[in-house]
DNA sequence: ATTCAACAAAAATCAAAGAAAGTCAAAGTC
DNA sequence: GACTTTGACTTTCTTTGATTTTTGTTGAAT
């Protein structure tokens, strides 16, 4: 298992276990994992963005720290949101955070993830790059609009 | 016996051990069977494909691995069935028809049609017509098999 | 008591290196 | 001729570390 991945855990680990709020010294996590310190702004940016339903703070300096909040959010606030937030281009990794946090958030079904993923990931998508993250997000938002009311 | 043979039986043997479902490293399974890392790229195409039954999906970069699942065929050979029996492409048309009589047999439900549709329709596929087709073929295929059990 | 400079203590950034897997076509086999 | 094997090259994702930016602290000068 990757690093980021078991940070990832870690921090939803905590973020559960706080009610959705909590406050991270960036230098402690990264010792505590053994890792260098940009690691932990790498799993950050990557699966704590506000697209992904996170709101993060941070302050430098001495006493420094790093916030996060997991957004509060409701179903279909949440997919359309997702749907007219996501440019015209997305990659086979981000879908898939996506996805899993739908999944985190208990907003789709095991089996609807499994759709979404059969649908845009990189193995079956097999075309060109310069339009497979185009299409992918076309497939993508158009699955989620027809999973929003239900 | 040839490589490939070899390594589709290894591959199927796991399979077996563990419930239909494995993660492998390419290079370790390369390195494992003295071959080099794009024959398992071979192996993998050439069996296990949606055709064969197999869903397959991957991940690049550090961690990355391939991971491969059975679908367990006996459960709904008319799924399979189709899938065995559509070509390398499909036209939106034929994909509509395909789901309405899943749907009128009621064999998926109302909602995955719909999934199903939002990810083969011709305006979500704005790709240039030779390779629309068997994208959609492949898209359609791949999820299918990930309605096959639950 | 206030101000300012120097220092210390965080966190952010960004690019290079590393670690996988994918692609494609040439060469080899049967 | 169809299927396999091989390998050079590409793409994707992660890890690492040097450098920068921001914030707080301390202490001397006014």
């Amino acid at each position: 298992m990757r690093m980021s991945d078991i940070i990832e855990e870690f921090i939803k680990n905590l973020l559960n276990e706080t009610d959705g709020f909590i406050e991270i010294r960036r230098n402690e996590l990264a010792e505590y994992f053994n890792c260098v310190p940009s690691q932990i702004n790498y799993v950050i940016s990557t699966r704590f963005g506000p697209d992904q339903g996170y709101y993060v703070e941070s302050k430098r300096g001495g006493g420094g720290c790093i916030k996060i909040k997991k957004i509060n959010i409701t179903k279909s606030n949440y997919l359309m949101h997702i749907i007219t937030n996501i440019g015209d281009k997305i990659s086979s990794n981000e879908v898939d955070i996506f996805i899993n946090n739908f999944l985190n958030y208990k907003i789709i079904s095991e089996k609807d993830g499994r759709l979404l993923k059969a649908a845009t990931s990189d193995n079956v998508l097999s075309i060109p790059l310069d339009i497979k993250d185009k299409i992918r997000a076309n497939i993508f938002k158009n699955m989620i609009l027809n999973l929003v009311d239900d």
